[in-house]
DNA sequence: GCGTAAATGAGAATCAGTCTTATTTTGAGG
DNA sequence: CCTCAAAATAAGACTGATTCTCATTTACGC
């Protein structure tokens, strides 16, 4: 899928007009390598971890670049905190259940939802560009099992 | 529509378990009294300019209190600060368009999109509480005239 | 390799929001 | 209306996430 080899994260800051240093290579590396919805302080931890030496800073000025280039998507579950993900393309796109007791994340996509949006957009001739969808609720690891 | 005199809103508390404070009375009134999303410093501010002698601690701990109590809601437009408005029933809900250009916010209600939301919980087994639907781009006053 | 614009590190500053503590107020009971 | 305990408040200290400042370092076009 992405690219992971340090040349070809070079090739895809060029790309888009970021100067290819090795403090934004290992944070896309680190992006690329998990499925979590990192913050910026997982983020600095596990670089500084790495004796990668990025300053919190760098963390966030980097993440800043990488959100405005469309290669890091931004997330904001409601906790006073943001969240960072590998940028997925239009196909790979998705929304999330929040579980108010566990904080586990459950990615969905649902085609006449974002339809439905578009329809609103037009109907205001409103013009998007993006969107933020959170469902909060339950889980169903945390809901009493004799509910429904 | 909503309770505005003195007497009314102190009903509204204390049928809530609030003691019926002055501070929650004119927070209460300034929210019923305008369409705009407020955040916690314009309240304060706008209080403070009535007169009203609320501390900031106070206007975060009353909408704390009322937004438990349903009686306003919390909104949050990403941009790093919480906004509130009086709540509204069941029937009020309703999504905001953000224009990412004048800052302009846009309410709708669209019931494919709420029932297709419900689905979606169905099918992870996941009982909803609430939701944040956000949707940023240009609204029709920003966008250049001779785009579609 | 050189030079400069861009990026970084370290820590100060900011900003929304929370907490602490002494003081004031509410509202139940008489 | 008066009393009192519990709850709420004011003021400002504090926190945690994020941004800014500025001196230093690095990337990369030539």
């Amino acid at each position: 899928m992405a690219a992971t080899s340090n040349k070809e994260l070079k090739k895809v800051l060029r790309a888009h007009e970021l100067k290819a240093t090795s403090q934004r290579i290992a944070l896309l590396k680190l992006l690329n390598s998990t499925q979590d919805h990192l913050d910026a302080e997982e983020i600095y931890f596990e670089l500084y971890n790495q004796q990668k030496n990025v300053s919190r800073a760098t963390v966030y000025r980097s993440l800043e670049a990488l959100v405005a280039q469309e290669l890091v998507s931004k997330l904001d579950f409601g906790d006073g905190r943001s969240r960072y993900e590998r940028s997925k393309g239009d196909d790979e796109h998705h929304d999330h259940l929040i579980c108010e007791k566990c904080g586990k994340v459950i990615e969905f996509f649902n085609l006449e939802m974002e339809a439905q949006q578009l329809s609103v957009c037009e109907e205001h001739f409103f013009t998007p560009t993006t969107h933020t969808m959170y469902i909060f609720g339950t889980c169903a690891d945390c809901r009493p099992p004799n509910s429904t």
